[in-house]
Formats: structure tokens, sequence, C-alpha cells
DNA sequence: ATAAGGGTTCCCCTTACTGGAAGGTCAAGG
DNA sequence: CCTTGACCTTCCAGTAAGGGGAACCCTTAT
């Protein structure tokens, strides 16, 4: 199977697919032509990927992951340790994001919108320091 | 003003404020030792850029930012439509966020996390392709 | 004189790819 | 046999927003 048909079957673009195997996630095979070919098991660790990277995992996650995933004697615990940290760090970037988003939406709210200078958002951003000092 | 007194007042990192200088956004004197001489007004322009910037906005945005804040003409409207659409791209992630952290969730609380191999998170990621293939 | 603690530039590293150039390969048609 | 077009290959550069560190200059105090 060459490159393109494994994109078709993994989801994955070709550039993403030669990038994993420059990484070392995939080692598929070379013809004599020096074409990359597929093997079912490539497109299968692919489709993992894919997956995996689709739920946020990083790549070094899905390194482990994928190491977790060909180890049949792993523990669960290891792999739901992993998805627990990155569950974790979504959740911190969630909070994040909802402060931000409070702020920008009570911004963008008290904003007239206008042809007028006056704006809250610049307001905001401006430097009122702290009273004290 | 030297750099790192800057870096105090502003609260951004020197190494950020040199870029800052660098991509454009501030352009503080040089003194004859070859040293960055940073006015209030450049103290005043990076305390802005490290709110805008901890709202999330981009450094183009802040570019953006900048130059409405800075000209006394501007209308509100085009501050209000910038917010807005920085706004619309955090709801965006928070929406695929919440999207993983759902999916997560469940598969964490469903993964025994014992020392057994058999685990669903990693059955979730295994390639169920589909039925009918 | 020298040591510490500023400052400066420059280049590489990060994440996870994406785009593009230059060139080899393959199958079909004239 | 040649060409054309669609593949495939490698390598180089760039993305966002800086961080780390080297090598070197400036200033001030001892």
């Amino acid at each position: 199977m060459n490159i393109s048909q494994v994109a078709l079957r993994s989801g994955l673009p070709p550039k993403t697919i030669r990038y994993y195997e420059d990484i070392g996630l995939i080692a598929p095979d070379r013809g004599a032509n020096g074409y990359r070919q597929f093997a079912d098991e490539d497109v299968h660790k692919l489709t993992f990927l894919n997956r995996a990277r689709a739920l946020g995992f990083t790549i070094e996650d899905c390194r482990k992951l994928l190491a977790l995933w060909e180890d049949q004697t792993r523990a669960s615990s290891d792999v739901r340790a992993l998805a627990r940290e990155h569950l974790a760090r979504i959740e911190m970037k969630i909070a994040d994001l909802n402060d931000m988003r409070r702020t920008l939406a009570d911004l963008v709210d008290a904003c007239a919108g206008d042809d007028r200078p006056d704006c809250p958002i610049l307001k905001r951003l401006d430097a009122p320091l702290d009273i004290r000092d």
C-alpha cells in the first residue's frame, strides 16, 4: 500500500504520516523503488494515532499510549494515569479559557461599538496599574 | 530606564520585551552604550500588551489593538469587532476542549485502572473503523 | 585589576505539523 | 520510444511566541 492509500484509510495527510515515521512512531517497509510500503498494521497504528491526537494527547503521550497498546501485559492503571493527567491539563486549559471568555464577553457587552472612540475594552487594557501607586 | 526595570514594571520578561521590539511592537531609544532606553510610554505600551496577551489576543491582534489604542479618532466598533472575533475563537476552542473533556472523563471513569491489561481507553483508540467495512 | 551583575546580539529549540522546490518513478497514450 | 501527469521521494523553510544559552560589552565597587 502506498502513502496516499494509507492517508485515505487512516485519515491522516501524507505529510503527517511521513512526519510520524520521521519521529519514530511508525516504521513502514520500503519497496525497491524507495516508496514506503505500508502494512495493515501500519494503517492500524496510524488510525490509533489519529484518534489519540483527536483527543488532544500530545505526540509524546501518543508514543507512550502506542507502547502500552502494543504491550499485551500492560496494566490499565498506566493508561488511566496518562489519560487522567491529560484530562487535568485539559481542564486547566478550559478554566483559563473560561476566564478569558467571561472577561471578553463582559467587555464586548460594555462596548458601544459605534463610531465614537470611547471604548471600555481599550480602557481595560490601559494601565490602571493600581490605585495605591 | 533599562530593560530589567521595565520588565519589573510591565510584568514582561526581558526576552519578551526584546522580542516585541524585534517584531516592531515597540521602538525604544538607545543610549550611547547601545542599551535600550525606555520611556514611560514604552512601559505603558508593554503593560497594555501584557494585558492583551493575557486575554489571549494574538500578537497580530495586539498590533491592531495597539494601533487603535493610539489612534484617538478610532471607532469603538473596530475594537469591538476584534474582540468579538477573538471571543468567537475562544468559544470554539472551549467547545472543542469540552468535547475532549467529556470523552476523556467517560473513558477514565470506565477504566478500572488496575494491573490487568483490559482497558476501555485503548479500546476507544483502537480501530473499530466501521461495521460495514 | 578584577569580579559581579547588568546589558547586547545571535542562533538554536520548542509543537506538530504544512508548504514548496527539486527530482525520481510509474502507467497510459500517441 | 517519448511524453504527460500523477504519484512518490528528500530536504529546506516557516508557523506562534517566545525560552535557553553562548559569547561578548558596559558599569560599578572593591
